[in-house]
RNA sequence: GCGGGGGUAGCCAAGCUGGCCAACGGCAUAGGACUUAAGAUCCUAGACCUUAGGGUUUCAUGGGUUCGAAUCCCAUCCCCCGCACCA
């Protein structure tokens, strides 16, 4: 039973490939263009990526038997320092990389070439195209690889880039960046490829307010500007050395860390001397805003390393000021040491600023008591905090206290008084990391202020109008996608699009300092697969790809003579990858992973708008979910999860590609499960065998062959229905489910004309094969069909006949009833009575139809009357005028069609000639008898119970 | 918080432009066929009740719209994801 194939895997693949059906050239026949977002060259892939990949074949199979001229290539993203630090710490051989790669399948020799980045992505794009791609039977088209460390593809985003500052999208301005004083800018996110600490943190954007102490000021940092009118006291740690620094002619007090950072955000800072915390405490400042005169009180919870050190009080909203504030009142004594009397410290009171729906006048009070904290080092207070900023910013309202901003929402109070503040010079912006984050170089990392940076302006507000409304026009799926994308354009501002440092990727075309960073590099690409391929065999060389260069053949600008001299290639070259962009574009599909909604796709769709014209805007997008591992998604950088090679070897390329396509819709996370996957590849056994016998049939024609044909032409229209939505699970159930089982019932029902069964296993094997190529292919030679079957042509449906599908819908519901009742009566019959309905029982629903057909609308009444005009029908009288009823209710919305299926079906035929299969079935002798036969055996009256469709059944 | 998705029978998971739905399909389960046996395969059953093909109650919970709702509306509870220089 079992099937080697692996062979079969490899056969057709070289097949094809001999063949050249993946190669995508330009000719007559309608086009059809689909990628996949090419995946990032970090290391090896799993199972789970091949989920997507795999859609975009099977669509692109699809298509192809439609007719279409399908073009699906394929490329890799290697932008970014990924392959920098692998190659690093290959080079320093760190044991962990090591086991991952030879866990994967690398060996020694192997390794030893891996010792620059471009080893590495040379060495990945090698394995995604051959053990990957390649090994699932793709029909991509090699030859138009690429990858965005090739110097034609940089020529490619350089032009991209020119074209974005054509039209007004590049603009520079102050950034804020993670900062390494070694290595230069970092990125920060969870899988921390540049940093060894702290991949959640955040760049939190703080307050400094300025406190006048004599003439210098302290400066502490906070999140919650809002609540300045609350300052009733000052904290300051006292065990901590500040440090006194100039800035801006004025002279301020901050911790010797912040005093760092903030030179990393401020050209002027100068460091000139230092005051003990503890010589502080006991002396009062002066709060911006509201220009109180408060205490300065000592607060071991002041951190050096956040924020500034200092921390202005706000009790009635602190859950930390307030216990300490509490703690401090409580114990007047132990702070006569700092100079502070108990007068003062008794005077201190907090002011009530917010009003929050279930609070009282002190939020912080109540947070903390709620809680039962009653120390100022429980650990709890982090989350009174959050609790209390939570509801005080979405839900509060500025008391009488604040001045000009009594009544305004918290949200709306916060940026306002925040800006009085600065434009007053109280107040300054200081950017710091929410957590430690230090880089691999063991350096922390700090927020430093880049001036010059370059964004792409995604805020836009006409391309981002545009860009949303093409998206209505396109096919995005899911449809909660299509209705989600234009949220995402929207929320959408200017884009850091360029970077510094430990990076690989393309020159910044005006200005060499900076590399283009991995998104901006990755949006316009689909469209370069159309001119790589002349890169690729040498036609045309990175020197030849000029601005103008592309600006002809993308944009159809310049003169064909003066480009190609300029470009330096041949006049006829340039026109031919011309009218190669002018057939190929737009794309069609672009599929990619969940990942890329909130950034991928919405940037691939801005880019398109900002670069090209109208016609040669994407047309669709399909977005597919995982395949996680158990609890947690399965990580290309965690290991563990079953590798490619492996999982191919034992359950075979179409098994998995089944699995894919079937286990869930497109539109959901699947947990990775093997039973699942060898259970898909048992089914392709027992297709694969009951496909073999039926090649071997050789009988006659019988009332089941037109079934099967009208059965088989309904699949068709459903698949192709099904496929207009790229529905590729429901095009798995009909092909390897309900035509299985059509085919299967055939055999049953003793068909075997040996024409029908080559029209059924044609159609049934075409409608396998953008699933399960492999097989299709196999199967399709055994049945001796010419050519290809990945290369061969759809079938258009030929009809329905419904009439055959009545008659078995008929036995196969008689026998199902014959079941039922011996079920529940548990009868034990020896013989089983079929009777049919009775000619004035069809003549009622003929009637029926009629009246259906002439739009008066069936009714009892009218039912009625017009039946009871025929003699025939009203000499049965009661049961005539029940039937009616019966009819008039139940069937008042279908077509006639459907009721002359019931008045003309010659019932007691089919079911006769079906009687010896329903004997077999049953496994006792049935006769079928009509009720209007009167000699018929019919002991208990049953036959008076037939009507059309539902035969009168007598067990005995 | 903002934005988005979801809760379906033992498990996974379709359906969700309202009626063809007791609800596709798979896995697991039970009965039968085949077999010396096991396995594989095939058929049948599958919420509950029912001695004649019938009935009753289901699709997170509670309301509502409708002749009719898993499907539409409202409220509640619970789960998941994205929030930027990261592809």
């Amino acid at each position: 039973m079992a099937r080697d194939y692996t062979d079969i895997e490899a056969k057709w693949q070289a097949r094809w490939s001999a063949a050249g059906i993946n190669v995508a050239s330009r000719d007559e026949r309608p086009k059809f263009m689909i990628i996949f977002a090419y995946p990032g060259v970090t290391g090896y892939l799993h199972v789970g990526h091949l989920r997507g990949y795999t859609y975009a074949d099977a669509i692109g199979r699809y298509k192809r038997i439609l007719g279409y001229n399908v073009m699906f290539p394929v490329g890799t993203h290697a932008t970014g320092n990924g392959a920098i630090s692998l190659a690093k710490r290959i080079k320093r051989k760190d044991q962990d990389i090591i086991r991952y790669m030879k866990d994967n399948g690398c060996t020694d020799e192997q390794l030893r070439g891996l010792n620059d980045p471009m080893s590495v992505v040379d060495f990945f794009n090698n394995i995604y195209v051959n053990d990957y791609w390649k090994r699932f039977g793709f029909l991509a088209d090699w030859r138009r690889f690429t990858c965005t460390l090739y110097p034609d593809y940089g020529m490619f985003i350089k032009w991209q880039f020119r074209k974005l500052m054509e039209a007004g999208l590049l603009i520079q301005k102050p950034y804020y960046a993670p900062f390494c004083s070694n290595c230069g800018p970092v990125a920060i996110d969870a899988s921390e490829t540049d940093i060894s600490k702290g991949g959640n943190a955040e760049t939190q954007e703080y307050t400094l307010l300025k406190f006048d102490f004599g003439e210098m000021k302290l400066v502490a940092a906070t999140l919650r500007p809002e609540t300045v009118y609350g300052q009733v006291c000052f904290w300051i740690n006292p065990d901590t050395e500040y440090v006194k620094i100039t800035h801006n002619g004025e002279i301020w007090v901050v911790s010797k860390p912040a005093a760092d950072k903030l030179a990393m955000q401020f050209d002027d800072i100068q460091a000139f001397g230092t005051v003990r915390g503890r010589d502080l405490i006991g002396w009062t400042c002066k709060a911006p805003i509201v220009g109180r005169i408060i205490p300065i009180l000592p607060a071991k919870f002041c951190d050096p390393e956040v924020g500034t050190g200092m921390v202005t009080s706000v009790p009635s909203d602190s859950p930390d000021d307030w216990i300490n504030l509490k703690y401090i009142k409580d114990h007047p004594n132990d702070y006569a040491k700092y100079g502070l009397d108990g007068k003062t410290i008794a005077s201190i009171n907090p002011i009530s600023i917010i009003k929050i729906e279930g609070y009282g006048d002190m939020p912080a009070k109540d947070a903390v008591e709620s809680l039962g904290i009653t120390s100022p080092d429980d650990p709890r207070l982090e989350e009174a905090k959050k609790q209390v900023y939570k509801d005080g910013f979405h839900a509060g309202r500025m008391r009488e206290t604040c001045g000009p901003y009594a009544g305004m929402r918290v949200d709306e109070a916060k940026d306002k008084i925040k800006q009085a503040m600065i434009d007053s010079g109280e107040a300054e912006i200081f950017h710091d990391l929410s957590e430690e984050v230090v880089c691999r170089c063991g350096e922390t990392v700090h927020i430093k202020r880049v001036d010059d940076q370059w964004f792409i302006d995604y805020g836009n507000r006409e391309l981002t109008k545009k860009t949303s409304e093409h998206c209505r026009d396109m096919e995005i799926y899911p449809p909660e996608y299509h209705a989600n994308v234009h949220g995402v354009l929207d929320w959408f501002r200017e884009r850091a699009c360029v970077r510094q440092g430990n990076w690989l990727g393309t020159r910044f075309p005006f200005d060499d300092k900076w590399i283009i960073e991995a998104i901006s590099d990755s949006t316009l690409y689909p469209a370069y697969y159309i001119v790589s391929v002349y890169a690729n065999n040498g036609n045309i060389k990175p020197e030849n790809m000029t601005e103008k260069f592309f600006d002809y053949v993308m944009l159809g600008r310049g003169d064909a003579k003066e480009v190609a001299a300029e470009a330096g290639i041949s006049v006829s070259l340039l026109c031919n990858i011309r009218e190669d962009v002018k057939y190929w574009y737009p794309l069609d599909i672009n599929l990619g992973g969940k990942e890329h909604m909130t950034v991928h796709f919405p940037v691939f769709l801005f880019n398109h708008m900002a670069v090209l014209p109208e016609d040669m805007q994407p047309k669709g997008i399909i977005v597919n979910w995982y395949i996680t591992g158990k609890k947690s998604k399965i990580s290309k950088s965690k290991g563990g999860a079953q590798p490619i090679p492996g999982a191919v070897e034992a359950f075979g390329v179409d098994a998995m590609r089944l699995y894919y396509s079937h286990v869930a819709s497109m539109f959901v996370d699947v947990e990775w499960n093997e039973e699942m996957v060898v259970s898909y590849r048992q089914r392709l056994d027992r297709i694969f065998s009951f496909a073999e016998d039926m090649m071997q049939m050789s009988g006659d024609m019988s009332d089941i062959d037109r079934w099967l044909c009208s059965r088989f032409n309904a699949h068709v229209t459903g698949i192709r229905g099904s496929m207009e939505r790229y529905d590729l699970r429901q095009l798995a159930t009909t092909a390897y489910y309900e035509m299985f089982n059509d085919l299967k019932w055939y055999v049953r029902r003793g068909g075997s004309d040996k024409a029908t069964i080559n029209d059924a296993l044609r159609v049934w094997i075409q409608s396998m094969m953008p699933i399960t190529p492999h097989m299709a292919e196999e199967l399709w030679e055994m049945a001796g069909f010419e050519g290809f079957v990945s290369d061969s042509l759809y079938p258009e449906s030929k009809g329905i006949d419904s009439s055959a599908e009545y008659g078995e819908d008929l036995i196969r519901s008689t026998i199902s009833d014959v079941a039922q009742i011996r079920k529940v009566a548990s009868i034990d019959a020896t013989k089983i009575y079929i009777y049919t309905a009775a000619a004035w029982n069809r003549k009622i629903y003929s009637i029926a139809a009629d009246i259906l057909e002439s739009g008066n609308g069936l009714t009892i009444p009218g039912l009625t009357k017009e039946s009871m005009a025929d003699p025939e029908i009203r000499n049965n009288g009661k049961a005539a005028s029940e039937l009616a009823k019966k009819v008039a209710t139940e069937m008042v919305r279908e077509s006639p069609a459907k009721l002359h299926l019931y008045s003309d079906s010659d019932e007691h035929a089919v079911l006769s000639e079906a009687s010896r299969f329903m004997s077999e079935e049953i496994g006792i002798p049935v006769i079928v008898l009509s009720a209007d036969d009167d000699m018929k055996y019919d002991p208990k009256g049953k036959s008076s119970a037939a009507v059309p469709g539902r035969p009168a059944i007598y067990l005995e």
